[in-house]
DNA sequence: GTCTATAATCGGATAGAC
DNA sequence: GTCTATCCGATTATAGAC
């Protein structure tokens, strides 16, 4: 676990979301790491190795998303979360979007993989099956716009509240005992 | 407007979809349209043009969305457009998205451009304001899942009814005359 | 573990024939 | 309007010193 090789995460993380794909260069990515072209290739051996770990650190993040019980609590998280604040993991799905179309890597999968995995359970919770892909598609309407803007969207409270309105509708289970 | 400049924006959306931005190169894109690398540069420059070429091509759609009066078969309309079919417009979107990032011109603008000039003739339509947000944000999602997958996504009828059966709460100045 | 060469390849762009 | 030939710069990756 040097710190080398988060460094040089990061440094591609950066660069995916500042510069762009084209300019995610070893060379460009090592400057920005602050390490040489060769002292890159110690740690990822190949541009594809390099790419491989952005999407397992993506894969790891995803794995550790805990969600509680409340499907209210969950539901504005999960949306808040789709803003794309400056945390780590947002940071990291924005620039593995960023990565969409690379020949080296399989993106999709990734993201399919992570994308899953952190609104599985959030649906979950949600009795009604069409509100929780609503909900599932607005957080991927929030993240397709922060990664064309090439960050955070607007936290519209308003819409987050809609949301969290359909869900009365419907409170199979979730309902206090009468 | 000769034909081979088509052929070519053609091509450069082909292989955007289906091989990705790092192999849009010119000679890609010229063999994949048939013609020579250098027959390529006498209609497109340089890169550069050759993706405003199709940033152009993107706005000259935009402009021609016509949207009728009524405000449920507009979002209708707009959330089966969303989901990326086989039409010409569809192909040049999901081609101008997987061009974010790309340093030789400006994607978001352009983007924004047309994505909003699509949308605020249906917005207009939408009474209450959350609700035109959430169909904005719903046909953003779509867009999301045809980006990564690379083709349509999954056409959902429960969700459009749902945001259908929304527009009903509010018709305010939509409604028949007492 | 990190660096400085260096080799090999590829992409963008020009010049000029047809 | 389209092609081939060519130059130049950038990029990936390797070899080997420190």
């Amino acid at each position: 676990m040097s710190t080398a090789r988060h460094r040089i995460l990061d440094a591609l993380e950066q660069v995916l979301i500042a510069d762009g794909p084209a300019l995610a260069t070893i060379e460009h990515v090592a400057a920005t790491a602050g390490v040489s072209k060769g002292g890159l290739l110690y740690h990822f051996g190949s541009k594809e190795a390099l790419y491989e770990g952005l999407l397992a650190r993506l894969t790891d993040a995803a794995e550790q998303v805990r969600v509680g019980t409340d499907a209210r609590a969950a539901v504005g998280e999960y949306l808040r979360q789709s803003t794309v604040a400056d945390d780590a993991y947002s940071i990291t799905m924005l620039a593995a979007l960023r990565l969409v179309g690379a020949p080296e890597v399989d993106v999709p999968a990734a993201l399919a993989n992570a994308s899953d995995q952190w609104f599985a359970p959030v649906g979950a919770l949600i009795a009604d099956p069409v509100t929780a892909r609503l909900v599932q598609l607005v957080g991927d309407g929030l993240y397709l716009n922060a990664l064309v803007a090439g960050s955070a969207s607007e936290h519209d409270p308003a819409v987050v509240d809609r949301l969290l309105g359909s869900l009365e509708q419907e409170p199979a289970g979730d309902r206090r005992e009468p």
